[in-house]
RNA sequence: GCCAGGGUAGCUCAAUGGUGGAGCAGGGCUUUCAUAAGGCCAAGGAUGUGGGUUCGAAUCCCGCCCCUGGUACCA
């Protein structure tokens, strides 16, 4: 059995879950899911990210103490596992002991590897994007993502990563490995960022000015900067140190895990979900992290893009902040995750808006999947027939399963969903299944089993089995997506009813 | 400025040298098993722009216009 490890990032817990989380969250549970049905062992990561100066500040505006602020927000984003039926194992916040201990130990390893030195630094910093911002990347002398935020200019002693030490193994590294970045574009762009040179940058703060963060190892007057602890987390999640073959230390957990699930430099394991904003953290300064501590890197990033509301930018600026509680409440989890999953480009920025959403609703789950289903099983109720219980259980892929192909052009969309799914191409995956849907509405029109059950009541029972089997497969293929509606569908060829309920009520 | 990607039907996109396709929206016809659902048909495009290469260009080359993303650090 293979284990997969797959991880998203960790959201910054500074505001409310929007849209753009719950796009990575679902994407990343559709590919855990797969695993899951194809038999891999799945660790599936997620949690919060906690320090930093602008949570530090958010939690001070607030009059919280900032340990309760983090704690309250941690469990709001812990409750969109519920909201959008989120299979993720394991929920890592990073103010918590073992990560704040991973996150130490990580640094006095970059530390013996001579990779941690102390500088002068001076730099304008904008407290909103926690990033230090160059005058070419400044608008009007602001930030442009934060324009009403005034910059900070830091002067300090600071510890810095020599990050600069690292350019040559990266690019040897995708290079090595043309999928190490998805989608190929945004590897060539990282690539291009780290041929221009790479410039060591600060891991630390003043503990006198910032306070809320790791202590730096043998410090007391410098905590580690927010990105240099939140990235652990993808490996202390895992239990590392203590669970890593590190010479006196105890084992936690089960102790030979963590080489199993993050991988070796031959075989690395490890999966990423991270949105576009993301792509220089993830792919260069974690890599080059953990080459410096000597541990394996990641095995593949995939890049998602931006959801735009309405053509604008999503922003609580312009006020326009969709939040997912209120959307799947509404409509239900599994409408949004069709939208988050087939409706926006594969791996550009998409659009969201209550129009287009709406319109995706009636269109492809009321009119499409949900009447597909309606008409198959209530013609299955009034001939009395249903499938055999599968000798596997649920979560057995399609083609494991016995079924009476009445569309075997099947086999060719299941590929495509299969490379799709392979690709991180979401849309790709479900545009299968929505293929195999309209073959199968097509099918119907063409053979009118609804006449035969007059005239030929056996041949019209021969080929609703074969529609029950066929609504199977699309929802076997359906269950990493929308998994709610899966089960559903493969409760109702088993035991088909006259009361079968829509699976989407029409929106009118 | 520089790097990368893009500009194709009303909308979202496909088609990397061989008669421009799909989905959705809009139009017409039609079935009745189904959620006023389904099916069929037609319409809809000087492929941003100006040149070039070629028997042949959305596709390759050059110029231009526009859009998007990136551009850390040092000085």
């Amino acid at each position: 059995m293979a284990k997969y490890y797959l991880t998203t990032t960790l959201p910054y817990v500074n505001a409310a879950p929007h849209l753009g989380h719950a796009l990575e969250f679902v994407q990343a549970d559709v590919l855990a899911r797969s695993r899951r049905a194809a038999g891999d062992e799945v660790v599936f990561n997620t949690g919060t990210d906690e320090h930093g100066l602008k949570i530090y500040r958010k939690a001070l505006e607030e009059g919280k103490d900032p340990a309760a602020y983090v704690a309250e927000y941690a469990a709001k984003f812990d409750d969109l596992k519920h909201a959008l039926n989120l299979s993720y194992t394991n929920f890592i916040r990073t103010h918590t002991p073992e990560h704040m201990a991973a996150a130490q130990e990580f640094w006095r390893r970059c530390a013996a590897t001579g990779d941690i030195y102390k500088k002068q630094y001076a730099v304008k910093y904008c407290v909103g994007c926690e990033l230090e911002k160059t005058d070419s990347e400044l608008v009007d002398g602001a930030c442009p993502i934060h324009p009403s935020l005034t910059l900070e200019t830091i002067e300090e002693k600071n510890y810095f990563f020599r990050f600069s030490k690292y350019q040559v193994p990266l690019l040897a590294l995708y290079r090595a490995r043309p999928d190490f970045v998805v989608p190929e574009a945004r590897l060539r762009e990282i690539t291009s960022f780290v041929e221009r040179g790479l410039t060591d940058f600060s891991i630390s703060r003043l503990k006198a000015k910032m306070p809320w963060g790791v202590p730096v190892p043998d410090d007391a007057d410098h905590v580690v900067y927010v990105w240099f602890d939140a990235l652990v987390n993808y490996i202390s999640t895992l239990g590392w140190p203590h669970s890593a073959s590190a010479e006196g230390e105890a084992p936690r957990g089960t102790p030979e895990t963590f080489s199993e699930w993050w991988g070796s430099v031959e075989r690395p394991n490890a999966v990423q979900v991270a949105g576009k904003d993301n792509l220089r953290q993830q792919s260069a300064m974690w890599q080059a992290m953990l080459m410096s501590a000597d541990l394996p890197p990641s095995k593949q990033i995939f890049i998602h893009g931006f959801i735009g509301i309405d053509g604008q930018k999503m922003a609580k600026s312009a006020g326009n902040i969709i939040d997912p509680f209120v959307i799947a409440e509404k409509y239900g989890t599994d409408a949004l995750r069709y939208y988050l999953l087939r409706e926006l480009p594969a791996y550009e920025d998409g659009d969201f808006s209550i129009a287009k959403f709406e319109e995706a609703y009636n269109g492809s789950l009321a009119n499409g999947l949900g009447n597909l289903v309606s008409r198959v099983v209530k013609m299955a109720a009034t001939a009395n027939c249903a499938l055999p219980k599968p000798r596997a259980e649920a979560g057995v892929r399609a083609d494991t399963v016995e079924t009476l192909d009445a569309v075997p052009e099947f086999d060719t969309l299941w590929k495509a969903y299969d490379e799709g799914l392979a690709e991180f191409n979401f849309k790709a995956a479900a545009d299968a299944v929505w293929a195999a849907i309209a073959m199968t509405d097509r099918h119907i029109q063409s053979t009118e089993p609804f006449k035969k059950m007059k005239t030929d009541p056996e041949a019209a029972k021969r080929d609703i089995l074969a529609l029950l089997a066929d609504i199977r497969a699309i929802a076997l293929h359906l269950a990493p997506m929308l998994p709610g509606t899966s089960e559903k569908i493969l409760a109702a060829v088993m035991a088909p009813s006259s009361d079968f309920k829509p699976l989407f009520p029409r929106l009118h």
